[in-house]
DNA sequence: TTTTAAATAATAGTATTACTATCTTAAATA
DNA sequence: TATTTAAGATAGTAATACTATTATTTAAAA
């Protein structure tokens, strides 16, 4: 039998749960397909119909709109991550090289984890910088916030800010900070590859130096 | 005469220059008001045709799509912004109140300038803060680019490291600095109004804490 | 003053999007 | 075998994001 990771996801996301079905399944994989393909705006249930060799309405038994689905995926990608994180840092004592491990996480491109057998992390990294922004920044982020969509970035934000306490106890703004770095750490790649002039990372377009800037600020802000 | 503040914008964003013509004006004026009633996504020219009393057809004539508006609202407020810094602290001489007064001028919902008759900034900044980043999230965001699009953030973007390295001229990343500061201005601020569990501002809800907490980062970051 | 050009208003039309509804077939379950 | 459940097929609608055309008003040039 084949490892499998799998997430329970806040149900009124979806109206039937994708990760039962063949067909949700393949709607899960490809429309984070088409998402990174043509972008979000104009990702449509008919183009994703059509790549998965459905219909429309086959779509839309799974996911009242395409919004849901976003947060769908992204929430999957914050649950992923923490998971990453605590699966990563949990043999690690002193909270410098835990704190130096998140950062490197959040701010590498990963490679498919092939755990999870119809979701490919790596294109989900780059759909977070490119529209992760988007299932918060919306008109509806208050009723979004009360039905718990945020939850798993939640959680994921105080999994960081329990590191950074551990490092500096007295630090005032370990959640601030740990959004800050999750953030950034798409942000800036974000920037490094489309507006350069943004960054000082401009000629060699490498991770690494991204998370050079990120370490620096970080500690320098929590040292005691 | 009034006095009268105007910002030369990039041409390729409009098909007829707005600060032109009274209907052009119009059109500026109330999609600030109408894209931070309704939000990007459901923002339409025939809703600002509406609300300006001429027809769609109207619009179009300066506008080629509404994410072009998107864009020339939004460099106009980076244009200002980048003026009123560079007016504000003129007289200032040590780095450290410079850098302080460009913090305080990033996160602080401003008044509506006079000078600027059919602009309001205060409504301006709120957009900022919800809509800002999807200018240029987009898939076309490199040919954008290359239209100069982003010019005017870039030069805020420079104007706010010049300072930085006024300060540490050592300091390696004044650029990632620079944006990280001007984009974590409006995020914790959403963060603040929508989802407090991503800050440690939660209580107040004071535009003050967030400046507190960016001085703690930026100093601590670049002190030498 | 007249001519002419430019801007705007009024109206119509199209392809696509974001859905909802219904009906049929196929497969799994009781 | 009967029945619930999922999926496929098809149709339809209101709204969106435009383009095009013609008529009317306004303002600048001759």
């Amino acid at each position: 039998m084949k490892l499998a990771l799998q997430f329970n996801m806040n149900p009124s996301l979806y109206l039937r749960d994708p990760e039962g079905t063949d067909l949700g399944k393949n709607i899960i994989k490809h429309s984070i397909q088409l998402i990174h393909d043509t972008g979000f705006e104009a990702f449509t249930f008919k183009k994703l119909a059509e790549s998965i060799g459905t219909t429309e309405a086959g779509v839309y038994r799974y996911f009242e709109n395409k919004h849901k689905l976003l947060v769908y995926i992204i929430s999957w990608y914050w649950r992923w991550l923490d998971f990453q994180i605590g699966y990563q840092t949990k043999n690690l004592t002193n909270p410098v090289s835990k704190l130096k491990k998140v950062i490197t996480i959040l701010a590498t491109t990963v490679e498919d984890d092939l755990m999870t057998g119809h979701v490919d992390e790596s294109i989900l990294h780059q759909i977070l910088i490119s529209e992760g922004s988007k299932a918060f920044l919306t008109k509806q982020v208050n009723q979004d916030n009360k039905q718990e969509y945020f939850k798993p970035y939640k959680d994921l934000c105080n999994t960081v800010g329990e590191i950074i306490l551990e490092y500096n106890p007295k630090y005032k703004y370990p959640h601030s900070l740990a959004s800050t770095i999750i953030e950034m750490a798409h942000l800036q790649n974000f920037f490094m590859n489309h507006l350069p002039l943004l960054t000082d990372f401009s000629k060699s377009k490498n991770e690494s130096e991204i998370i050079q800037y990120l370490e620096e600020l970080v500690f320098n802000t929590i040292r005691i």
